[in-house]
DNA sequence: AAGATAGTCAAGCATGGTTGACCAAATAGT
DNA sequence: ACTATTTGGTCAACCATGCTTGACTATCTT
């Protein structure tokens, strides 16, 4: 093989982007977009690393440990999300009765429902929008299919040898 | 419907991780592992923003300027990767011989061969091994409705307009 | 009393950008 | 031909995001 039929294959493959890129951009997108829609509703400034913290947040409330464990990061930087949360009236913390030195992060409620509530009907909004237009079985696929990425990449050792 | 049903489903939909935090995720995931194992070979230190340049970079080279067009950032910010990827001899500037204020950027030659082309060849192993544990035909459908997703998002339609 | 644990405060850092000022070469207007 | 403007690129400063580590207080456990 020339030297120019190498250039020509490697960059062939190095056109097509790779799975690894696209799926990068796709979630920058995504991401961008579904923030932009929250923050134009909502009025807050709500980043994607606050509704990172919200799936790990359970409806009677968690520690801050429990949360920075669960997500893998420190306390600290938890901590930071859930007091600019707090500013925005999205979650609140309240001593927790069984512990002096803990407090439990929960949502905030107000007439009744969490306030949380407008902000989620927003993003299922926006999903729903994306399944019309690519059909709701590929979005689900899609998701299945992350998911399972999901399990290889988070498997202890699985590809990565540490 | 009560005040604790609403809370409950909205708790459930809540907890079921949204399409863009799965995405989110996978893509941190896949991205920080393809990096890792490019810096474990080549010794470079290799980033996403990096490897976000090479698919613009025509084989005969490319200019800044056209560049930082088609990546839809500033030339100031991909004179800076370019910079660094020149640090690294992964690619190099060029006096463009049609206009003496360009030069074009392009990938280094090392024996014949693009020197990118070791990096690269990380990557597309790392893929394989992917492809390995969850299915070819699964990664290929994923990165079929990843480009599909990226349609819609890209689509003019789309509120963000630049 | 001696740790361990929950949380906070403060500082700092890496990444990945931005904007503004500027220079030199190219091109257009007259 | 010769200004005038546009264009390609660089330098420098700055900014937002999303973390980290270190030091510290209050409380709980043993």
């Amino acid at each position: 093989m020339t030297v120019d039929e190498v250039q020509k294959e490697e960059f062939e493959l190095r056109k097509r982007s790779s799975l690894g890129q696209v799926l990068m951009k796709a979630a920058r997108l995504l991401n961008e977009q579904a923030i932009d829609r929250v923050r134009a509703r909502t009025e807050q400034d709500l980043r994607p690393a606050h509704t990172a913290v919200f799936p790990h947040i359970d409806l009677e409330g968690t520690r801050l440990t429990v949360l920075a464990a669960r997500m893998g990061m420190s306390k600290q930087a938890v901590g930071q999300l859930v007091g600019e949360l707090e500013a925005m009236e999205v979650v609140e913390r309240v001593p927790d009765p069984s512990d002096g030195r803990a407090k439990l992060v929960r949502f905030c409620q107000r007439d009744g429902k969490l306030v949380l509530f407008e902000g989620l009907a927003v993003l299922i909004e926006f999903e729903a929008e994306l399944a019309e237009q690519l059909g709701r079985e590929r979005i689900d696929a899609l998701h299945a299919q992350l998911t399972a990425l999901l399990d290889v990449l988070e498997a202890p050792q699985s590809l990565t040898k540490k």
